[in-house]
DNA sequence: ATTGCTGCAAACTCTTTGCATGAAG
DNA sequence: CTTCATGCAAAGAGTTTGCAGCAAT
């Protein structure tokens, strides 16, 4: 049986508080503080049973880091190819689609992701002072 | 200045010559036997040469291995997360999507990724087999 | 008391890199 | 010759796992 934790609970809670779609990395460092003994294994542990439950999900891995969303709505997402930061974008995939790639495969769809990749507005800034 | 291979010239044709998105290993495995010197960091070292290039293009990574696909065209794919298969999706993205993250973000959108999750065909037969 | 949860450190896997040697131009 | 390409082995990075002790029930 699961018994309570209270650094799963705040695994959790970080992971919601936020829109970075945080690393497992950026969860531990932001509870080592409160929790001085917190293991960074426990942080992965808990992160893969939160998405196995369906609680999390995985976004995307960028630069070989897995990145994590507490938001289970299904949106579209934008990944910065030179900061790696991750942001939503307000684009609804639909179920139609799903059937649509089902019945072009004649696989079971259950979900799809919709990742766009470029520069992130303040890169672009960035390198227009740069260059 | 870039220099003749004969294996690169392999490597490069060992992605073009399927559809089953490979990873390093398995570009490596294919081309063992023809070239049994081959060293896995050779491969791994042209298959990044051949992105940076523009010649390939990474699909996703699939059980912590990269997938690489030498069909330059948009396309969405599907992967099965049982069996780790990756295949294409005849859906076109269009540039107007980009363009409708890009106004959303304020970033400089380039591209875009489409990926299906689910269980494949074969893998479907085989889970009603065994169930 | 039972057994899940955790910290720690070691192990794992994929990938990258330093260096000496071999090969293309 | 010059310098890129390669093999090898070691290093890296993120993640996973075995185990003993701690903690929730």
């Amino acid at each position: 049986m699961k018994r309570y934790s209270r650094k799963r609970e705040a695994i959790l809670e970080a992971i919601r508080s936020t829109k970075s779609h945080p690393s497992a990395e950026w969860v531990y460092a932001k509870l080592k503080p409160e929790f001085p003994d917190l293991s960074l294994a426990t942080v992965y542990r808990n992160l893969a049973a939160f998405v196995e439950s369906g609680e999390l999900v995985s976004v995307a891995v960028v630069d070989s880091k897995e990145r994590y969303d507490a938001d289970l709505s299904s949106h579209a997402h934008f990944i910065c190819q030179q900061c790696g930061d991750v942001s939503d974008v307000d684009i609804h995939g639909s179920r139609e689609l799903d059937k649509l790639a089902s019945e072009y495969l004649g696989a079971k769809v259950e979900r799809h992701e919709l990742i766009f990749r470029g520069i992130c507005h303040n890169c672009c800034e960035n390198s227009d002072i740069a260059g």
